[in-house]
DNA sequence: ATCCCACCGGCCCACTTAGA
DNA sequence: TCTAAGTGGGCCGGTGGGAT
């Protein structure tokens, strides 16, 4: 316990101090080596005998200081060990990403690797982790295990090992087996007729690829990672050995592995653009904004059909698209509320088309940065002259400065007497005989009458519109970006003043009221900038009517029903809450 | 020669994550 | 819900080099 308090050293992973920073993982691995069989003095093996690469935990002195629980004894991993580790890895894992046990596997390969030694399977997962992470072998001695892994485990497959292999191991095998080059890809001697041919691409592309202006070289196409693509690039690999080595500078390196690259393009069979990169033009129309383009005029197409259906168009194909539009067998399209669903399945149309706008809106100018960001890296001066306007900038003669000045002196010298006109007296006239429209006041008869039917029975359609407005019940808006709350009970779109009303109604408990409210208010942030974005709205305002359960009202509830243009009689304290279909029908009023 | 320090390596455990 | 894999972090041994 003492010990863990007094404890001094640096917590693992940091490197502190420059006092042992010749002590680091080079100088422990020399050290290791470097001792072989013979050990130290201080350090004795165990008594127990302990396999081969155990030793025993800490110096004399930690051991005289504080004897390891149980003779705690700790594993020198060697090289080699380190390596059948590794061997262990790669066969177990293969090439799969996706295999299952393979820890377990791995500890069954290592054990057959390492028979003396015992670890677990955590320990041994551990290491490889470790060993990968800490780069103790370079990439290529990486890619060499895993080769001789591969091949092994091939090898015992088509020899017929006994060890037991499952399935993913056994599908692996068998993909190995149909990749050409794989099998010989080892430095066995064997050369087979498939290598010679890769030589002898590579060595035609390499001498083209030197010969080759640098502005002529094609643009490699983007190769996919597949099996059979790696085993041509592994193969490939050995025989560059000996060109770079003889190569004398960083331009002739480049050539050789320009060449490669091209090589493996062609022995592949990808496509390479037939002239340079200069010749080479790509779509003005990206792939993605094309996509998104195609799946509008798809959307408008069925508006254009479900609109004509819905105005008694009753031909077979128009019938048949609207069908197709309303998948499901208990679908009728004589049903009697068909009209409201096919205006709810047009407004779901409209809404993913405004989306899918705002999303090409949003990708243009993403893209439009990121070419900007990257010439602004590459080539400044190209940048602002990309940025200049040329038709505005520089494009005939500038008009004549003594012009110029004498436009705008007179501009504030001399005064003029302004005069409205006659039109004002026109539009007055006119506007004399339009008759005042009658003030708006829902009385309590006319709440009285509205609840003749029982609230909860009062089923709203969920979208109504008209030429001024539009309004939501209930209904989910469909966004670009998604928003996690896009429901608000009753959204109201006033199309001329370019307004939307968001409005949430609650009835939290009494002392919730003001969390309730500002909970509202934050709830529905996104969905209002998206509305905002989507719709080209000016503004997108939140009213949270909130009512608690015991009739205590917030003093906003007012000034919120005062905006929506609701009559605020119903909401003093002593008044039923007003209910839904009241509210809506002051709302739809108010359109 | 011995101690001290800083760091790395090995081991273990608790916990999270992903997938069936 | 269970299992396997992966991860973070703590503890402590081992080590080299500087200080004493």
């Amino acid at each position: 316990m003492e010990k863990k308090i007094v404890r001094k050293g640096p917590l693992p992973g940091g490197r502190q101090g420059a006092s042992g920073a010749g002590a680091g993982r080079d100088s422990m691995r020399a050290a290791s080596r470097a001792r072989g069989v013979a050990r130290p003095p201080s350090s004795p093996p165990h008594p127990s005998s302990p396999p081969e690469g155990l030793v025993s935990a800490g110096s004399s002195r930690t051991q005289q200081a504080a004897p390891a629980a149980g003779g705690a004894r700790r594993m020198r991993w060697s090289k080699s060990m380190n390596e059948n580790a590794l061997r262990a890895y790669f066969r177990a894992k293969g090439e799969e990403t996706g295999c299952l046990a393979y820890r377990a596997r791995m500890h069954r390969f290592f054990a057959e690797l390492e028979p003396s030694l015992s670890v677990t399977e955590q320990n041994l997962a551990d290491r490889v982790r470790y060993i990968l992470r800490s780069n103790i072998f370079g990439d290529a001695e990486l890619e060499r295990l895993r080769r001789e892994a591969i091949s092994s485990s091939n090898g015992n497959a088509t020899a017929g090992n006994a060890a037991p292999l499952d399935a993913q191991q056994t599908a692996y095998v068998d993909a190995a087996v149909n990749i050409p080059f794989v099998a010989n890809s080892d430095d066995d001697g064997i050369v087979s007729h498939e290598l010679e041919k890769m030589r002898s691409i590579l060595e035609e592309s390499m001498l083209e690829t030197r010969s080759m202006p640098l502005e002529n070289r094609p643009r490699l196409p983007r190769i996919p990672l597949s099996k059979r693509n790696r085993a041509v690039v592994r193969a490939l690999n050995p025989m560059l050995v000996t060109y770079l080595e003889a190569s004398r500078d960083l331009c002739e390196t480049d050539s050789i592995l320009f060449g490669a690259e091209l090589a493996v393009c062609r022995i592949i069979g990808a496509k390479l653009p037939v002239a340079g990169r200069a010749t080479q033009k790509s779509s003005a129309i990206t792939a993605w904004r094309k996509r998104i383009e195609d799946r509008i005029a798809k959307a408008r197409a069925l508006i254009g059909r479900l609109t004509s259906f819905r105005s008694g168009n009753n031909r077979p194909r128009i019938m048949r698209t609207v069908r197709m539009a309303f998948p499901g067998t208990n679908f009728s399209l004589f049903q009697p509320d068909i009209t409201q669903k096919l205006t709810e399945r047009i407004d779901d149309l409209k809404q993913k088309i405004a989306a899918w706008g705002k999303r090409i809106r949003r990708f243009s100018e993403r893209s439009r940065r990121f070419n900007q960001n990257r010439l602004f890296q590459s080539d400044q001066k190209r940048l602002y002259k990309s940025l200049e306007r040329p038709e505005v900038c520089g494009a005939g003669p500038g008009p004549d400065q003594a012009d110029t000045v004498a436009f705008w002196r007179g501009l504030w010298s001399e005064p003029v007497n302004h005069s409205e006109g006659p039109w004002m007296e026109v539009v007055a006239s006119q506007s004399a005989s339009v008759t005042p429209m009658d003030p708006v006041t829902i009385t309590p008869e006319d709440v009285a009458e509205a609840e003749t039917e029982p609230y909860w029975k009062y089923n709203p359609s969920p979208v109504l519109e008209n030429d001024s407005a539009q309004l939501y019940w209930e209904r989910s808006v469909l966004t670009d970006r998604t928003v996690e709350h896009n429901r608000p009970d009753i959204i109201l779109v006033e199309k001329e003043e370019k307004r939307t009303w968001l409005v949430d109604i609650g009835i939290p408990n009494s002392h919730n009221v003001q969390k309730y409210s500002t909970e509202k208010l934050i709830k529905y942030q996104r969905l209002a900038e998206e509305i905002r974005q989507l719709r080209r709205q000016q503004k997108v305002l939140m009213v949270p009517l909130i009512l608690s359960t015991t009739g205590v009202v917030p003093k906003s509830l007012t000034d919120n029903l005062v905006k929506l243009g609701i009559s605020v009689r119903a909401a003093s304290c002593d008044q039923p809450m007003p209910n839904f279909k009241t509210l809506k029908g002051a709302l739809m009023q108010i359109v």
